[in-house]
Parts: structure tokens; C-alpha cells; sequence
RNA sequence: GCGGACGUAGCUCAGUUGGUAGAGCGCAACCUUGCCAAGGUUGAUGUCGCCGGUUCGAGUCCGGUCGUCCGCUCCA
């Protein structure tokens, strides 16, 4: 874990956040290559929940909704955890959840408690120049309530029935007591979520499919089987809309932790939001002529913590031969070609007068199809190294014989092979290695 | 929010009983080399996290604050 957030900060992929005034604390801002690794992660999301099903189309809802949205959503309610402190060993806890003895759980002193104070971990704020009760608006804490209550908006829009699915990316925002570790758990964060509307009888099924369906987009990307698993949620943990819960989960360094919580909300989301808007949101099923109000199978997963992921599983410590025969640890990122920040590197062999311009004019050739880096200082293998830190998948080095034969080498940052590859070739050969 | 530890160059760290900051790596330029961290020469960078106090003098002592990590508490 310390060599990669190391890494992170040496190599431009993460900051601390307004780091010029001691930081903020649970903020990070994504660098150059940070923020190339995250718009992959959820670019790939995208892809394989949008682009390529026929079931699911977009949306990108405000943060800020009406504040009857989370009366209805329960948020404003469960959100808020009455708690005290003891004043003898300072410990807190749940109001709801002290002994009748008044005891304190923790050192045994009798009637200690603090007041009960409320905790919400909602982001609170004013909308419009006065601040009063009622200007009060609230930041998301998840983003699926954008989606559910757009859910007849979209669907009479794209003509789409049940099963079909709405899919968002995007900021949101809760006050959590403990932030930490890394990117794993900040206060202001981005989800990737998907609401699927199901007949009722059809929720259960469904759920078992989205389960399986989102473990293996994180195998598929890259991440090795036994770093991951798929946990279903016990009753008592349960949130106060769902009836089933799994969380795919990733073994971090400090231990197993959620990725992605796939859940059964029901319907009560449409339900309540039918109660309290006063809107009919029930689906009429004309073949078999009924009308019913959906159940809802959400894929909810964190664009930071699955970025987090993928760089950890990523992180390798290898071998690379020296130019006198030796043998030196490299440090590689072998991140999936589809999430590596750049996709090729241009580098002329040396800093030559010839070189440097030909290995220009190739790699503006290359940015119009690649994510393409140039580094033209240093020795060639200095910069092979680089590129392997950061995870570039593909090298190509100009040289000498380019300036007459027209072809480069091409160099693989796994199996450090190379290929020569004709100029005119090499846009079709680097496609056909970076899939998309 | 509570308790503990910590905060010195981009990174990892050293700084002796308070006497106006160092190393390795990295980075930049040039020479050399010319396909996997090579060598040489030269060079840049710190208000020692921030604010205040004690002192003739604070990286070093004291207070506060911000941040990081660990343990509690919490995590729809």
C-alpha cells in the first residue's frame, strides 16, 4: 500500500488535496496520469453498461435535488444517528443502543452520557442569498435518487419496458465520522450506478444476474479471482430499503473491503416517491395487463475505490536485465491496456538532432488514434522504466535505421519483446493490440 | 469526535545537550553511449506543515492548529 500511494504522489496520479495549505482532510485531487486511469475505469464502466446492452441508457442528474426527495428516499431520517459520549472514558455510542442500567458498555460508569446529539451525514447547504430553514438543500449522498425519480421521464422518453436500466456516473457527497485510507473512503466521491426495473416476481433472479455480472467486469479488467469476492450482507446489516444486499469485494492491504454493493431495493424507492410527489409511478404492462410498480436491482460501485483497485492489483515488483548483463528490480503497473493512463510511448533513441523530430511527427500520428506520451531525455532504458512505472503498455523507440528503412520497434511493457514495425503499419498494429 | 504515534528537498530519511540545514535516490543541462535504471561534468530545489510563545538565538523546548497513520466510535 505505501509503494503505491508513493508512486501515486511521485508520479502525478494523486494529490492531497489544497496542498499548498496543509491539506483537507478525506480530499484528493487526481493528476495527469490519475485522472487518464480514472476517466478509464469509468469509461469501461460505461462501455459495459451502456454502450454495449441494448437494456440500458444514460443520465446525468443534478447533485442538488428537492429536499422532499430525501424525506421521501428515508435518507433524512436514517441518515441521522442520535449519539453520546461518555464523559468518564470518552467513548461514544448509539443512543438507541445503550443498556437500560445506564451503565456505560465500556468502563461500567453509571448516568455519564452526554445529551444526545444528532449526527447527519448529509451535506447540508442554502440555496439562494438567504440562509433559512427554508432554503435548505442537501448534496447527494448516492446518486440512484437522480435516476429514480426520473424513472417515468426516461421511460416514456426511450420507449424502453422492464427490464431496462438507467445508468449514471457521478459526484456524491456524505459526511462520514472516519474517512481514510486513501481514496478508499472520502467525503466527496464519485459512484457508478445503475437502477434496472424489473417486474416484481423477476427481482430475485435478476439480482443473482447483476451479481455475477458486475464480479467478473473487475475480473475481466484485470483484477486476479482471489483478490476478490462476493459477500451477501447479513439481515442486520442490511440498508433500511433493501430486502438483499452483496457487496463485491477486493482484499486491500488492511483487509477485505467493499468495491461495489449490488442490492434488491424493491419498490420502495417508487412507492415512496409516489406517496410523497403525488406521481403515479407504476408501469402498465400491456401484454399482461396489469399495472405494477417495478422492483429495483441497483449495481452501485465507487469510481475511487475500484481506480484504487485496480492499481493495487496492478503493482508488480519484477526483473529487467541491466546493459553490463545484470539483473534489477523494475516496478510495473500491469494495469489492463484498456485502464493504462498512456498507450504507447514515443521515444527517440537518444536525443539526436533527427531523432527528435521524426519521433514528433510520429507521435502526432499516433495521438489522433492513442493516448500517447513523449520522452525524448535520459538513456533509452531509464525510459523504458519510467513507462513501465506508470503502466504504458507499448514503447516505440525511433532509431538510426528509422530515418531510412521507415520502421520503429515496438516494445511490450510485460514481456519486454520487441517487434519492428513498418511507419506505415503501425497505427493498424497498435490497434490490434489495444483493444478497446 | 476520543486516545496514541508522526509531520525536515520531488521521494526515503539523518540532524548530536537549542548556535542561522544534510545524504542517497530522483530531477534539469551538457558530454559520452546508442535498445532496457551505465559513466562523467555542472546545476536547481527547503521560510524544517502552519500560527504563536520561551530564549541573545528554535528543525530541536512549550501551547494551539492543520494534516497523515493506528486503535475506538460510525459507515443507508
Amino acid at each position: 500500500m505505501d509503494r503505491v500511494v508513493n508512486l501515486a504522489k511521485r508520479r502525478g496520479l494523486v494529490f492531497p488535496s489544497s496542498e499548498i495549505y496543509g491539506g483537507f482532510r478525506s480530499t484528493w485531487d487526481y493528476g495527469p496520469l490519475g485522472v487518464l486511469l480514472k476517466r478509464n475505469v469509468k469509461e469501461a464502466w460505461w462501455r459495459s453498461m451502456v454502450q454495449l446492452r441494448d437494456d440500458v441508457v444514460g443520465l446525468d442528474a443534478a447533485i442538488l435535488m428537492a429536499p422532499r426527495v430525501w424525506e421521501a428516499s428515508g435518507h433524512l431520517k436514517t441518515f441521522t444517528d442520535p449519539l453520546v459520549d461518555c464523559r468518564s472514558c470518552q467513548e461514544r455510542f448509539r443512543a438507541d443502543q445503550l443498556p437500560d442500567s445506564g451503565a456505560c458498555p465500556n468502563c461500567g460508569a453509571k448516568g455519564s452520557f452526554t445529551e444526545a446529539r444528532n449526527f447527519n451525514l448529509m451535506f447540508k447547504t442554502f440555496v439562494g442569498p438567504v440562509e433559512d430553514d427554508t432554503s435548505v438543500a442537501y448534496l447527494r449522498p448516492e446518486t440512484a435518487q437522480g435516476i429514480l425519480v426520473n424513472f417515468k421521464n426516461v421511460q416514456t422518453t426511450t420507449r424502453k419496458k422492464p427490464p431496462f436500466g438507467i445508468a449514471q456516473i457521478g459526484k456524491s457527497f456524505r459526511n462520514e465520522i472516519t474517512p481514510g485510507n486513501f481514496v478508499f473512503r472520502t467525503r466527496e466521491f464519485e459512484q457508478m450506478e445503475m437502477e434496472y426495473f424489473v417486474p416484481p416476481e423477476d427481482a430475485p433472479h435478476w439480482y443473482e444476474y447483476w451479481c455475477q455480472q458486475r464480479f467478473h467486469w473487475y475480473q475481466d479488467l484485470g483484477i486476479p479471482e482471489e483478490m476478490l469476492r462476493l459477500r451477501p450482507h447479513d439481515p442486520d446489516e442490511l440498508s433500511h430499503y433493501s430486502v438483499a444486499t452483496s457487496d463485491v469485494e477486493f482484499d486491500y492491504p488492511w483487509g477485505w473491503g467493499e468495491l461495489e454493493g449490488i442490492a434488491n431495493r424493491t419498490d420502495y424507492d417508487l412507492k415512496q416517491h409516489s406517496e410523497f410527489s403525488g406521481e403515479d409511478l407504476s408501469y402498465f404492462d400491456q401484454e399482461g395487463d396489469r399495472h405494477y410498480v417495478p422492483y429495483v436491482i441497483e449495481p452501485a460501485a465507487g469510481a475511487d475505490r475500484a481506480t484504487l483497485a485496480f492499481l493495487l492489483a496492478a503493482y508488480h515488483e519484477d526483473e529487467a536485465p541491466t546493459a553490463d548483463g545484470k539483473v534489477e528490480k523494475r516496478t510495473v503497473l500491469r494495469l489492463d491496456h484498456r485502464l493504462a493512463p498512456n498507450k504507447v510511448a514515443v521515444l527517440p533513441l537518444s536525443k539526436n538532432e533527427k531523432l527528435v523530430p521524426t519521433a514528433g511527427e510520429v507521435a502526432a500520428d499516433l495521438r489522433r488514434h492513442f493516448q500517447t506520451d513523449v520522452d525524448v531525455a535520459g538513456a533509452i532504458g531509464r525510459r523504458y522504466r519510467r513507462q513501465d512505472e506508470v503502466g504504458t503498455p507499448y514503447c516505440v523507440t525511433i532509431d538510426f535505421d528509422t530515418l531510412d528503412d521507415r520502421a520503429v520497434t515496438v516494445r511490450d511493457r510485460d514481456s519486454m519483446g520487441q517487434d519492428r514495425v513498418s511507419l506505415d503499419r503501425l497505427v493498424n498494429h497498435l490497434r490490434e493490440l489495444l483493444p478497446t
